[in-house]
DNA sequence: TTAAATATGCAATAAAGTTGCATTTATGTA
DNA sequence: TACATAAATGCAACTTTATTGCATATTTAA
């Protein structure tokens, strides 16, 4: 079975063991464009306990098959809008950096977002930019 | 007490009532640098129940007196990263794309963040770009 | 084949998000 | 100023997700 040796190659070669759980998560992932979550998993291996795909995940993370994307939900941060200010200057647009340091996060509200482009049949609405690194006050 | 009246104002101009809470979780907002998630609201207002606290985050929220920044922590999704086929070529820097119809992300991995800048004296480590809207498909 | 290391399943707990409802408070109007 | 109405708050309860401990099962290397 090619496809599972090729899986398996993957998994060995990030310091993992071999295991039914970790092919099939492993291989959903390759199939699917879109990222997934947790939940996902759940609903689609309904054999596999929950906090084994938790810890599936975690071994992906750690040995870097996988990354993790930020998103909106979860514990939330929040940070005052520019326009709380000046209503009519709405932006939708910032850069947020965040100390892993300190672990403080900042709104960059003085920095503008870059331009970014996207494939054809996208359409933007917002932009948010997350830069992580250490600030001023911990370097 | 004019730090109270400019509070008062804020509030009134975003169409929400005057409450004390209110006041003191924008004033808390304001003298801090750095996003505040519920927490270290609760942390702070001790005197407040935790529902009210969400629900005044709620409200800041919806008027746009404060936004939501984008996390790794809390349901999280994940996305196979570009380095598992080629292992040498490790990227930190991605681009998400977040499809407000169908809730999908996609990893826009052909797609280079663009570069930023930061004030004098951060490092930047990673950056994240999320980028919000509709996509192909839902178009 | 076997021992050691690791992965899994189950139980339990913690943390955060969310809703319903009764009570209190803010606000516009008489 | 007092009142009626709409909105905010506190409390209880529930849901979802994250996380850990431990016993059992599986993988891997010798």
């Amino acid at each position: 079975m090619e496809n599972t040796d090729h899986l398996k190659e993957i998994l060995e070669s990030h310091n993992l063991r071999t295991t039914d759980c970790r092919k099939k998560v492993l291989r959903f992932f390759m199939n699917r464009e879109a990222a997934l979550s947790q939940s996902d998993l759940e609903n689609q291996f309904k054999q596999y306990d929950r906090v084994t795909l938790y810890r599936t995940l975690n071994s992906f993370l750690a040995s870097g098959i996988i990354h993790k994307i930020p998103n909106y939900q979860g514990v939330a941060t929040y940070g005052l809008s520019r326009e709380t200010c000046s209503p009519h200057d709405h932006d939708d647009n910032h850069i947020h950096f965040k100390c892993n340091h300190c672990g403080q996060i900042q709104c960059l509200d003085d920095k503008l977002v870059p331009e970014v482009t996207v494939p054809k049949g996208y359409k933007i609405e917002a932009v948010n930019m997350i830069v992580d690194g250490i600030c001023a006050q911990c370097t």
